[in-house]
DNA sequence: ACGGACAGGATTAACGATAATCCTGCAAAA
DNA sequence: TTTTGCAGGATTATCGTTAATCCTGTCCGT
């Protein structure tokens, strides 16, 4: 466990300086003269010193970290973002610390703990569910953060996503404007704020086209989900009353895609499709699917900003950022054939 | 930044107890009887203590937390490995922490020295490329560690990675098997042990098989990686003097099979193409590509093997596990028409 | 009744760094 | 000369925990 690490002291009994001096020339107090600062310096690479940033923190309060708290790393959408905010933060002078993964929500929250019990100068937090509790524990310890991709619900606070609502409206526009009038439309995880918005905004279209609501057939984000992972996605796609299928996302959209190939259907001539997430734009080689983007780099940029901004005025009422999304119509949603 | 958390003093003074009881309470030290436990506890969770690890750190020298380094997070294989690695380190009472990212080897070595001075009690690293000083900062701090997926050259140390040179050969072994005589080969990165290993074991095979080396042009991986970035992949095709291509790794392969496509060509038909990775592992519904695949998940779990091995037993010699790599055969490969 | 053993905690001293003060000597100002 | 200023550092007190040691009372055996 590193036991004979390099400390201040050592440096300081090496060139003749107390510790303190030390700390202050590696620190570049400009009240040393600039000769002593190099000498120290000088030494303190010769000798292959590394500061000990735990007993650093505990003493300045302050740590230079910032901690991403994610749930779902299998997803390239929120690498791109990873990478912007690393930039942007180190940039700033921040490094950054992912506390991640795993799709249970326990976690969720001994990931903030942690992130707190180590001192971190701020939270970016991708919320997976509805959790009011993890908000808590970071308001109550005074610990700047920033919601992101997400809402929570009746809780305002610095938050950046994207207007998931409107996606789903863009969505149904598409389809609906195209003549579809029987729909079928697979959730995401039914507690994400993500899917309630999308599917509200799909319903508000299909009730600006006259479409009712026994058109629509809604399987819950559970079953998708279980049946993503059975493979067994096809028992989900019958009864074929339907001429448009919307999803919450392109990762089940794919492999929804193949079923329909295999069952002998073609899109769009058979049937529409339309998703969310445009993988392809990270992924081109990907096969053409029409589907709503949401830029995940404006997101993590925004949230970044939004976060320093807090850490140096935390006294300035919260701040909502909601992004508009775009639809990428690549054809596979065409008129339905009567 | 956090200003007013609770400290271990505001529980003790909370409940009538020194600080150093309640430290020991809540570690469960067993020295304490149940019923002081007991009461320490609920006063610490009433009152939403969380521990401050930097302290802890600092006085115990243990953290709990394990660092992963790696360079490319743009990669869905590393992700795998992150979730296997997250669930078997985590089981065996670690916190995981992933330090990351951009492709600049400086920013390595600012990880590294970053990880020490967190005091992390492992790093598992993954190199970009040949650089061995960022192992002897490593060494020179006492700090556990084990080289993941590279190997360095001439640097004997804890290290699991995938057999690059079996890969090459089986690549090799199955176009020329198939009668291949003129190839194209595109490289990744110049300096990674993966490309010169792959190249090497393509090379064997091309001997065995009685292939002169003029019959293989190698195009270096500079050159693709910048053609990637730019969308000029097709120039790097011509001449089309080949008919088998091998590609470092499939995220290459797939643009070119489009440009390919483009070009009229058709795949095996006109030209055979083999590659590294299978991404399609992950991503199921890519096209197909027959692809040399590494089990990331072993390569992972193992990591996490020896390392904590190592953490335990600082003196065992170093152990190298190369793991048997697999060519998935997904019919890109076909034999050339005369 | 007396020495031990032990339960149950309190005291004290670190861990390595930084913040806030405090000292010392020399040079310029009064 | 005396004062003042300030460059250049040294001292000291923490930060929040944990390790090591020490104390106090009670119960026991002999």
């Amino acid at each position: 466990m590193a036991v004979n690490r390099i400390t201040l002291r050592d440096v300081a009994g090496a060139c003749g300086y107390t510790v303190n001096t030390v700390s202050r020339a590696l620190r570049g107090d400009p009240r040393l003269p600039e000769s002593t600062r190099v000498k120290i310096r000088e030494a303190a690479v010769r000798m292959g010193y590394i500061r000990n940033s735990l007993a650093s923190t505990l003493r300045s309060g302050r740590s230079g970290n910032i901690a991403v708290i994610v749930n779902d790393v299998h997803n390239l959408h929120f690498c791109n973002m990873l990478t912007v905010m690393d930039s942007e933060l180190r940039q700033a002078g921040y490094n950054i610390m992912v506390l991640c993964m795993g799709l249970n929500e326990e976690l969720g929250e001994h990931l903030i703990r942690s992130a707190i019990s180590q001192s971190v100068d701020g939270i970016l937090y991708f919320p997976y569910m509805n959790n009011r509790s993890h908000i808590e524990i970071m308001q109550k310890n005074n610990m700047p953060f920033v919601l992101l991709d997400r809402r929570i619900q009746d809780i305002v606070t610095d938050n950046v996503r994207c207007d998931d609502r409107q996606g789903g409206f863009l969505a149904g526009v598409h389809l609906a404007g195209l003549g579809h009038k029987k729909y079928l439309f697979m959730s995401g995880e039914n507690r994400s704020s993500s899917q309630i918005d999308r599917l509200e905004g799909f319903m508000q279209a299909m009730r600006e086209y006259g479409i009712p609501e026994s058109n629509i057939r809604v399987v819950p984000g559970e079953k998708v989900e279980a049946a993503l992972a059975d493979s067994t996605l096809r028992e989900l796609l019958f009864p074929l009353d339907y001429t448009a299928l919307v999803s919450f996302r392109d990762e089940v959209s794919y492999p929804v895609m193949l079923e329909l190939a295999d069952m002998g259907l073609e899109i769009p001539r058979d049937i529409s499709i339309v998703s969310f997430d445009h993988l392809r734009g990270d992924i081109p080689y990907l096969p053409k699917l029409t589907s709503i983007f949401s830029e995940g780099q404006s997101v993590a940029s925004n949230g970044v900003r939004l976060l320093l901004n807090r850490i140096e005025h935390p006294d300035l009422p919260p701040q909502v950022i909601v992004l508009p999304v775009r639809l990428f119509d690549e054809g596979t949603a065409a008129p339905p054939v009567k």
